[in-house]
DNA sequence: CACATGATGCTAAATTTTTAGCATTTTAAG
DNA sequence: CTTAAAATGCTAAAAATTTAGCATCATGTG
């Protein structure tokens, strides 16, 4: 019973799933208290059972109730999520993202973060050309 | 009668929404083309026509046909999209962000790419720079 | 300008999603 | 051990979504 690759999620259930990939894990009462326009305690507990047989959920108990979590990791989750935006609105160009991310006003980005990011950048550049010096090696 | 901020998209009216802003625009018969599990043509007419009178999409004559276009920007939907995910699956943080970019396998990038995003960050640096300097002078 | 082709407009039915109520079970406290 | 509080399981109805059919209208061609 886990789909997850063929099943769509409807509305509600997305945001069900956002809600419990953005604090990692949850409980009903908890996926309650953080939705906008939340339906009824008894609404939520039936999308979370819904959810589990599909198989984006499972739970574990929590003293008396139950406490879901997403089966598919966090990350991979993320980068899928991330992948199809870049598909999406970016032409499936990482550097438009950047860009992007670089003047997007509700991420108040310091000196320190963009330095961290150049960091990475050169990190990645680093490996770039060993991977590819590998792969062509004395052409 | 253009919601947007309040309506929220069905699964197929999602579906639609992003294989319109992927392309540009695109008419039913290019909508019915590009979707995975499309229904029949005049399925695809009645949702289009839905998203219209939510004022997600308007449309144009283009000979005999109806070529539909988003209401919104695309670069406004695009920050839209990127700054979701950034709060669902990278804690706001725009360098988590970057480092899941950075190892996107199917994005492969180049040594090129990877310069570009360097120097658009050291730009992004520079304008941090003089924007605080401005804002507290001569502290 | 008559006509074949291909699009739209409208309507209604099938299916899925969304919703809540109530009975039952579990937990923690006294 | 008893009991109140709070959770779950199950069931079913309301609402929204998804679907397609058919009549009508526009387009370009000969």
């Amino acid at each position: 019973m886990a789909h997850l690759g063929t099943t769509r999620l409807s509305r509600r259930e997305g945001q069900i799933m956002e809600i419990v990939y953005r604090r990692g894990e949850a409980t009903a009462q908890e996926v309650l208290d953080e939705m906008e326009d939340s339906p009824s305690y008894s609404t939520i507990r039936s999308l979370l059972v819904i959810l589990e047989n599909k198989g984006f959920l499972r739970h574990t108990k929590k003293g008396a109730r139950y406490n879901y979590q997403p089966t598919r990791p966090r990350k991979e989750a993320a980068r899928r999520a991330i992948s199809k935006v870049v598909q999406i609105f970016f032409d499936g160009s990482a550097e438009k993202v950047m860009a992007a991310l670089l003047d997007s006003s509700d991420l108040n980005l310091s000196d320190e973060d963009l330095e961290a990011m150049e960091k990475l950048i050169r990190q990645a550049r680093s490996e770039v050309e060993t991977t590819e010096a590998n792969q062509k090696p004395k052409a």
